[in-house]
DNA sequence: CGACTCATTTGTTGGTCCAGATTTCATCCT
DNA sequence: AGGATGAAATCTGGACCAACAAATGAGTCG
């Protein structure tokens, strides 16, 4: 079930923090084992290092880049001096994880990420239209000119974005808005993609002003369908591939 | 509207490897400059560590540290006497990052996760329906007997996730069966939790049947409010909260 | 009450040593 | 002579150590 993985993160099932090649996957095993077990909770605090570096019977550079581990996967934060807090930052570092780009979009990626978007932004239109505030159309008109007077293709890509975060944000899910935040770099490469100020200041505004319309009047039909070929507006330019 | 990342990864619009604040963090910009700049891609080799030190003019462990970075973010993969290869495994660190439980799962967790797996799975009906085959329904129906069969709570809630998996994947949609990947450890943790021997025997195995059943005879409504009505079954367990 | 000192803790550095992979190259057989 | 073979030198990451710098919390003294 869980695909090859390495050098990663110790499992669940895994023996009382065995050495799984590396010293430092030991150590590492070792303190999430303490922090489970433990019964650690955020805001506590973690040993210092070279408690740990005794009680492990390992030479702090090794504790060191275990707890570097940690902190990468953004359940630690050490300051010097402090010592290491147990924190919950491993939504930020899934957002940090793919923003940094190594693959180039594809004409696939582009329609698996424009269907998920269809189905979160379309699929939620009972939840957006119970919740919505007349202060939330005004914020997303206003987010709406914003990307007009945007001195970018760049810039306005952010305000577009935060635009369909903004209306995201209505549904009131915390863990649908935490995925979409995460999607954030590739949504924001795919909007640059293919986007002229032309676009922007024309089809993109436009079919922006139409969706709050058909919201205001709570028409789901047309919000559906214009978000829906909002989303799919942009294809054109894999056409060629 | 990106929120405060204290030592994160470094930007996209960070200055020329400019040391924000650590060493480590120093390092890690000029290498990740140096793969984006340098255009290597997936497969290629960073030069060795101690290569690396004498360019950045770093010490050695510096840059161990920061390669234990590249590492934990699934850039990179390191093998003893052969050195780092360029990778792309950052879904399978995502879906790493939680399986480390830190927080119990609340009652509004619970509503959000399963308001998305809502969306996903009730709202997918026509992508599914369209491209589902007599094999997945067989397999979906093997799936469901496996989890009758389980010898645990724990093991049956594997099957019940891999039966909603294996559903999700007819999508045919990459980016969100990855999404849903990377939900695992959630989404186990909230099957675990109020899940009796008698439910999974019972309710689960007959909703699971029903919802098959509705898809073969591609009743779309039927579909969706069986699925509507099992995902929201085990709200009961927060209740009393 | 404020400034100051001090001790503790992390950050960083430059090393050592080791085991294993890679490469080189001399040797040996055909 | 030419290719195969194997041993040795070299290279590389893994682990470790000692030491110093910097930051900062805590206690102390005026």
């Amino acid at each position: 079930m869980i695909p090859d993985r390495e050098t990663s993160f110790p499992g669940a099932a895994d023996e009382i923090a065995r050495a799984s090649g590396s010293a430092v996957d030991a150590v590492l095993a070792q303190i999430r084992q303490m922090i489970v077990e433990g019964g650690l909770k955020v805001g506590d605090k973690l040993p210092t290092e070279r408690e740990l570096c005794e009680r492990f019977a390992s030479s702090r550079n090794t504790v060191r880049e275990a707890m570097r581990m940690l902190k990468a996967f953004g359940v630690v934060e050490v300051r010097p001096k402090v010592g290491a807090t147990i924190v919950d930052q491993r939504m930020n570092r899934a957002f940090d994880l793919f923003s940094f780009n190594v693959t180039e979009i594809s004409r696939q990626t582009f329609d698996d990420i424009q269907g998920f978007r269809e189905l979160i932004e379309t699929g939620s239109v009972t939840q957006i239209f119970a919740a919505i505030q007349p202060s939330d159309l005004s914020d997303l008109r206003e987010i709406n000119r914003e990307m007009v007077r945007a001195k970018s293709v760049i810039e306005a890509s952010e305000h577009d974005l935060r635009f369909h975060t903004r209306l995201v944000s209505i549904i009131g899910n915390k863990s649908i808005l935490d995925i979409y935040r995460i999607m954030t770099p590739v949504i924001l490469r795919i909007m640059q993609r293919g986007k002229t100020r032309r676009t922007i200041e024309g089809e993109t505004f436009r079919e922006h002003e139409a969706i709050l319309d058909a919201a205001e009047r709570r028409d789901a039909l047309a919000f559906q369908y214009l978000m829906r070929t909002h989303l799919r507006a942009g294809l054109w330019t894999f056409e060629d591939g």
